[in-house]
DNA sequence: AGGTTCATGTAACCCGTTACATGATTTC
DNA sequence: GAAATCATGTAACGGGTTACATGAACCT
């Protein structure tokens, strides 16, 4: 079982939305904030080439007269499930260190593709891994920091802070998730 | 004139503190917050010599009597003008949509290898353009927003609030070294 | 004597980047 | 009829990932 890239997982998670040419897909890329994948067609022809190789999404080309002709992308059921078992696995400390933006493009399909009680239990888990981690990061600045430039002290605080606002971010979410599970009744 | 790598250049910025082994390094990337970088020898041993291939940096192998051999590299005078140029060089807003790492691995050597002067510059086209990028967020946010699903405005949220954050810290950032520059009279 | 850490490398593979190519349709 | 946009691809290249390999020094 070959390993599925980012760029893959954000066209998986964006053809269960709806069908979309390659063509589409490049156009998120260039005008969303999804921006931060590459919309060069060197890049997305072959992943989708790739996913359909591996059964995980299907093609079919629309011709229809008068209309320039479309290679339509949808994914298939082993397509889903690879996507949902990727979005839903354990976090670990290491996804939070070295993988930030993996998780949160987990994250954003979460309503689509999964249901509420698992957005908050990714949410609870990622609030449990930032946590534990962020100490870490403070107390390295507060021990190795005096013999740091000021520079290098500044651009480890920039980092330290940004995981700290991912820590709000959570709890937030956190907390909108439980307030709209109460009084909506909504399963 | 070939491109030179994110991995390339925190690894000439290194050797410019002082000279190191790929060992030493892949230990810094393995045990500090540096430690977005990879830490494999299969990273950093052919970083390294494409590095000295490049006339970036030279090395020497120093396996002085009961002590084991280590391959210390530095940085020659041509790898110091080519981090300096690529350190100092003018911030797109490219840079800040796409490339948001490489602006703080510029600055976070910024006081080793310039002065506190380009550190100023820096800080000041960053807030520019911060503050000319954040508001088409906000705006996307806005517009787009309601036909977007909980999850996905949510995670939107989240990268427009570490945007902020990283404005913030930049404002704070420049009136640390205005402070500086006005109490220490210093060059 | 054996296991761990130090230390440096190599090779296959994958995939994103850059650049090029092609043609149809819409717009002015 | 020319330019821009729509739409889909291909190919060379480079570098990071993973895994493997080797050997010396240190510790117990």
């Amino acid at each position: 079982m070959q390993e599925i890239s980012l760029l893959a997982y954000a066209l998986l998670g964006l053809l269960q939305q709806q069908p979309r040419s390659g063509y589409d897909l490049r156009k998120i890329f260039a005008n969303t904030p999804m921006g931060t994948f590459s919309d060069s067609p060197g890049a997305i022809y072959p992943a989708l080439q790739r996913l359909e190789r591996r059964g995980l999404v299907s093609s079919r080309v629309y011709a229809s007269s008068g209309l320039r002709r479309r290679r339509l992308f949808r994914p298939t059921a082993s397509g889903k499930r690879a996507f949902k078992s990727w979005q839903t696995r354990a976090i670990s400390s290491d996804d939070v260190v070295h993988r930030a933006d993996e998780l949160m493009l987990r994250f954003s399909f979460m309503d689509e593709t999964a249901d509420s009680a698992q957005a908050m239990r990714f949410l609870r888990a990622l609030i449990k891994e930032l946590a534990a981690y962020i100490p870490n990061l403070r107390h390295f600045l507060r021990v190795q920091g005096a013999g740091m430039p000021l520079s290098g002290r500044l651009a480890l605080e920039s980092g330290i802070r940004s995981y700290e606002t991912l820590l709000q971010w959570t709890r937030s979410a956190l907390g909108i998730y439980t307030r709209r599970r109460k009084r909506g009744a909504r399963k």
